[in-house]
DNA sequence: TAGCCTCAATGCACCGCCTG
DNA sequence: CAGGCGGTGCATTGAGGCTA
């Protein structure tokens, strides 16, 4: 984008702007939520007994005495996965594998990441098919990864021995896990351009980028998501203005419908940088932050008040879309960090 | 100052769901 | 069945701090 193409937008013109967007979306969810709210009453209910039972889990943050970014890891354990509640089991899941209703028990399936002897049995289910149908370690790849043996029932047969996860995620496990082209690690400039130059040439079609690429439609997909998709050229990294972030903290109040700002938000930071505050820049990585970063990052979250539980899924691809010189992933941290501090 | 440790930033792998 | 999307989990990296 060059220089001239800039267009100056003064900022009171966007603050009313988005304001008046946020009145509109949040007038909009509050009355769907109420109309919802009587619909799913029992719902609701059940969800506020659960709640009352869950263990209060201290933050990281709040037993620093010294206040510094503190941005914790879960512990790394093995998720253990969760029964699937029986009405969220849809028909249109198993629409295309009827023969199996028989077999499944909505109560007993589960959902979440796979564990190790789910995949260990699984492959070892689906090497077992490969020796009952003779076939070859090329042929199995074969049909895995180009589908050309015709073997239209391999997922059924495999599943049947599976009853408590659906078809279509042993279907993908196992394509993941036999795909040659997964899991190869760190993507090089080469083929950083090398895809740019696909996305130009075939669009979205991850399947047809895959040809070219050594790389699965899905690793090239989320490469492209995580390098900012169509905006990839004007992403910041590190860098972030006020003006970024009062957009991402506005875009969550129209979602949400909780108003995240001060009210006198804009008072603050005009006394302490000026007409021109929400130019100024700052950076998040604490071990390069300057006093200057320090300071302004501190003073952004004094003029910022977030609930415990903000309600809804936040719609990252819908953000992104307002701030384009930020990728998805590049809010998220940025909420969850604030997140991580305040709460 | 070498070697080890800690932890935020980065970004890849994965899952559930929807749709054609 | 297969492709694609939205969203989340977590492994890796490397800068900076600590210590012998």
């Amino acid at each position: 984008m060059s220089v001239k193409n800039l267009q100056i937008i003064p900022y009171n013109l966007i603050k009313i702007k988005m304001m008046k967007k946020i009145t509109k979306q949040s007038d909009k969810f509050n009355s769907q939520l109420k109309s919802q709210e009587s619909e799913y009453d029992d719902i609701f209910q059940d969800q506020k007994t659960e709640q009352q039972h869950q263990p209060v889990i201290q933050k990281e943050s709040q037993r620093k005495t010294n206040i510094r970014i503190v941005f914790t890891r879960k512990p790394t354990q093995q998720q253990q996965p969760q029964t699937i509640p029986q009405q969220r089991i849809s028909v249109a899941k198993r629409s295309w594998h009827k023969e199996l209703d028989n077999l499944i028990n909505p109560s007993e399936m589960k959902n979440g990441k796979f564990s190790q002897e789910e995949r260990e049995s699984i492959m070892q289910i689906v090497r077992d098919y490969q020796v009952q149908n003779n076939l070859t370690d090329q042929q199995l790849k074969d049909y895995i990864e180009l589908k050309t043996l015709g073997h239209s029932k391999i997922w059924l047969e495999i599943t049947k021995f599976i009853p408590t996860r659906t078809v279509d995620s042993v279907y993908k496990l196992i394509r993941r896990s036999l795909d040659s082209k997964n899991r190869h690690g760190y993507w090089n400039k080469e083929e950083e351009a090398e895809l740019l130059k696909c996305i130009q040439q075939y669009g979205r079609k991850w399947r047809e980028i895959s040809k070219h690429l050594n790389r699965t439609p899905d690793n090239i997909r989320n490469k492209y998501i995580q390098i900012g998709e169509h905006n990839h050229l004007f992403r910041n990294k590190s860098f972030w203005t006020i003006e970024e972030f009062l957009t991402l903290m506005n875009n969550i109040h129209a979602l949400s419908g909780y108003p995240i700002l001060l009210p006198n938000y804009d008072q603050i930071l005009q006394q302490r940088f000026g007409e021109d505050f929400q130019n100024v820049k700052f950076r998040l990585n604490y071990r390069k932050m300057q006093a200057d970063d320090k300071e302004i990052f501190e003073l952004l979250k004094s003029i910022v008040n977030i609930p415990s539980n903000i309600g809804v899924t936040i719609k990252w691809t819908e953000i992104s879309a307002e701030i384009k010189t930020k990728a998805k992933d590049d809010l998220r941290q940025m909420w969850y960090k604030l997140n991580g501090m305040l709460l």
